[in-house]
DNA sequence: ATGAAAGCGCTAACAT
DNA sequence: ATGTTAGCGCTTTCAT
């Protein structure tokens, strides 16, 4: 069970009759090889099919660039677009991004760190990770950068953070407006900032309307279940006490099964429901109907970590905050 | 911007009073060593926070296992489980897994697979993958699963493949069944070979059937656009001409799409129209109405991938079938 | 049971 | 313009 390919820079030298410093000159594109050899060279390497074995060189050199990016859930698209937006730059500039998924897992984020550190792993992005505090503090000689993810210490790396609280403020206001007085908050385990955010926003909000709230507030504990269960679930029970007018989703997973828990009650939506969900999915624009949620610029905020990752100094460290855009469909009545 | 983790073996050799053959030797979990100094190896390591340079381990041991998943989209269920199966299966083994998304894209492709080859990558699963029959002949010394990609040497390596057009067969056999005549196919671009089967299992049924389809596939040819929105717009195109009684997606997230156009056109599932799908995703479960389509074992296969990576010797090469179950729910009329 | 030393493939002084 | 060589951090004979 090998594995590696047979063919060295040795190989090239000899083939060529160079040495191997003249092979490396070449493939580094210094300019103090002569062109008729850089030419020999390089028809050597394309005949021998020889690819630098990029281990040997990053130990000499001691400082390839290795990113990686721990997020919890590869399959929602909230984080998935952050994760395209951050490796499509890193491909650009042919920058390994490891890609690891965590399912809000301490153990398996530390898991993942260890092995990160062991192949020299030089950035982190870490969105939406659990209690790492301890972990990122162990990193040294690395850059940082978080994404929704409040780290301790204030102003050793960027933090990309979303203002939450004024969206969940902004969903309420607006269904009032609406009529809705029977609010209800639906969430998946308050893993993340953004949902301990939200669901703050959402009881202040409700506060200040006058509004009762405490008994609306309606928590999965199941981390296995994946969230659109979680929130048809969710949804099945308040159901079977209450009808309330109005139901914010945590994220816009979590409505797509509110809905269908609505719909199975023969519920008319938006008329005898209104919804409003979180993260402007796709899935969320091709529901039924058409879901009022907030939209985030993700997949800048991938190219943003880059940034952060690559830039100079820390003179950016520090809390920066992303705003949503409140987007208005069909799901709440009108 | 180092990133290299400063202590190394040598640290902790220097620390306890030994060797680093000592200490290599405890890492590696050799019986010869003295137990107590195994135990104050142990402490040095744990106190200087001591982890083992992957990139030098494997230059020196000329063989660690570093295995990769080529897929086409993240973003799609049906690839993601696929590898959620693999990955878990790698983790427990400590194996490292590299993720790839290459997006239906032969030049991605190529680049991705020279980046794992420089990495010592051994072994490769590429699922769905375009026109690579020739990269996958430049790949020596490695181990090679396919899975939903015909590979031209049949019996090099092993060959995981679905039996799609029994399944398309099967369901233009129940629609007709329910009474639909006017049955059309829309697809996505024929990237993958389970998209060819699948339209010719279509094809090849209507024609037992005796029922008219030749103006009655619909192929996407924008790569760009995702499948939900592939499926709303190629549907109203449709939709502006004809009026069908049933549709087949070539995937759930395609008939997702062809919902929501039916959907503005106020058109009655199922009863005006049918529709049936592929992948059994969760979104699939969740759309209104219930989809109809068809489930295969997604997470085993990517064991499976897996077991065949690592298996002894490659007397399992060759093509196996995997066979979907046919999942009824309420898209097409009863 | 432990240590000394060679060498994996590559890069970067330094020498020519 | 090209070659020689030391050494990155680690594993693995081979001695002791």
């Amino acid at each position: 069970m090998g594995g590696y390919t047979k063919v060295t820079i040795k190989d090239v030298a000899t083939k060529v009759g160079v040495s191997v410093a003249t092979v490396s000159l070449v493939i580094s594109g210094s300019p103090k090889v002569a062109a008729k050899t850089r030419r020999k060279v390089l028809t050597a390497i394309d005949e021998l099919q020889y690819i630098p074995n990029q281990n040997a060189a990053s130990l000499r050199k001691q400082n390839r660039d290795v990113f990686a990016a721990l997020i919890p859930d590869l399959n929602n698209p909230f984080y998935l677009s952050i994760v395209r937006g951050l490796k499509d730059r890193c491909s650009r500039q042919g920058i390994v991004l490891h890609i690891s998924e965590t399912r809000h897992d301490y153990d398996i984020e530390k898991a993942e760190l260890h092995f990160l550190r062991g192949v020299q792993t030089s950035g982190y992005v870490f969105i939406g990770t659990v209690l790492d505090d301890d972990l990122i503090d162990s990193l040294t000689h690395c850059r940082v950068v978080t994404i929704d993810k409040v780290y301790g210490q204030k102003d050793r790396y960027p933090q990309i953070l979303f203002n939450n609280a004024a969206c969940m403020e902004q969903a309420v206001t607006y269904l009032v407006s609406q009529g809705c007085r029977d609010i209800w908050y639906i969430t998946p385990p308050i893993w993340t900032h953004s949902q301990q955010e939200r669901l703050r926003g959402y009881q202040q909000a409700m506060h200040q309307a006058q509004l009762p709230y405490s008994e609306k507030v309606c928590i999965s504990y199941d981390s296995q279940m994946n969230m659109m269960e979680a929130g048809y679930i969710q949804m099945k029970q308040i159901l079977a006490n209450h009808q309330p007018d109005a139901v914010i989703a945590a994220s816009d997973l979590y409505a797509i099964g509110v809905m269908r828990a609505a719909r199975e009650q023969n519920l008319k939506m938006p008329e005898e429901l209104s919804i409003v969900g979180f993260d402007n999915t796709l899935y969320g624009q091709y529901s039924h109907p058409p879901l009022t949620t907030f939209s985030l610029p993700l997949k800048r905020m991938g190219e943003m970590a880059y940034e952060l990752l690559t830039q100079d100094s820390s003179h950016s460290a520090g809390k920066m905050y992303v705003t949503a855009d409140f987007i208005i469909r069909d799901s709440v009545r009108q």
